[in-house]
DNA sequence: CACTCATTTCACAAACTTGTGAAGACAATA
DNA sequence: TATTGTCTTCACAAGTTTGTGAAATGAGTG
């Protein structure tokens, strides 16, 4: 029995080390990836910032750095529940939503970028035609993005 | 005249940087970053490891490693014109669809990911249950990018 | 208003990345 | 096969990021 809860302590532990390193890979900061995965891999979907401590073996200040990025680019949200002296964080059921706006905001940036470039190529140039290919890609896609995600939306309403 | 000439040469060197920085950004290595920077801006979309190096003021061994990896992902290509010692790179037309194709792959590995947590987790769990969201929201999106990028092109195909 | 527990901030240390110089490998000519 | 110009590899140094410990701040309770 104490094997077996064992066992899938360490296969859970070592999952949360699975997932944050892919987000990492995606460019996430490592830190605030390890504490998102532990929130994701917990049922209540809530932890304290001491149990994020213990959980990852890390110290508390490692966790307020992480957190306080989580929530900035709202992946998980901050709580205190009265009566409490602790801190909550809860991770987001929107919060794919939310890193989606965030690459929708990029998207418009890098035309922004593009046209610089156009400037000082000239648009008539085969750089500046190079350029504007780039910027158009990305309006194209600045723009489907948010259709994309109405889908899903949508889809997620009917399926669950 | 010269005069000039200099001024928009700072201007492009600027603005590869700035270009590349944005890459950078994105989480491309820095110097594959400011490569493929160098080689949109050009004209002929073509220069040489040698031109590289000049161009952004870093050794040969810097550039080495950025080409291969720009090669590897397939955002250039490397050339050599027949009876020339010196290789040439290329950026690709398709680059961005390289791209896409790339972050397909990226999308269709993190399902693969969210079912290693599920068979953790129980997929009865709340935990388990969040993880499958997770792994649909990646699915759909592995699914539909390839025809967002579909019409993207059929679009280009019109338009330009 | 003092006490206590939790979180945050800051200077520093450890670990990792990234670019360099120098030596080696490769390919085209003669 | 020797020569020359170009590219690649490798060990190391400089720069950056990242997490820690200790002190300071903030919030709830008697």
């Amino acid at each position: 029995m104490t094997r077996d809860a064992e066992r899938d302590d360490d296969a859970l532990r070592q999952f949360v080390e699975t997932l944050a390193l892919g987000l990492a890979d995606m460019g996430w900061q490592r830190m605030a990836a390890r504490v998102f995965a532990a929130l994701m891999v917990t049922d209540s979907g809530r932890m304290t910032a001491g149990e994020l401590a213990a959980m990852l073996s890390v110290s508390p200040a490692a966790i307020s750095g992480a957190v306080r990025y989580l929530d900035q680019v709202g992946l998980i949200s901050k709580e205190r529940v009265p009566g409490e002296r602790r801190d909550s964080y809860r991770v987001l059921d929107d919060m794919w939503y939310a890193s989606f706006l965030k690459q929708d905001r990029l998207l418009k940036l890098w035309g922004e970028t593009a046209d610089e470039g156009i400037a000082v190529l000239g648009e008539h140039t085969p750089a500046g035609k190079r350029l504007a290919e780039m910027r158009d890609f990305f309006q194209f896609f600045a723009k489907e993005m948010p259709l994309l995600f109405e889908r899903w939306h949508a889809r997620r309403r009917d399926t669950g």
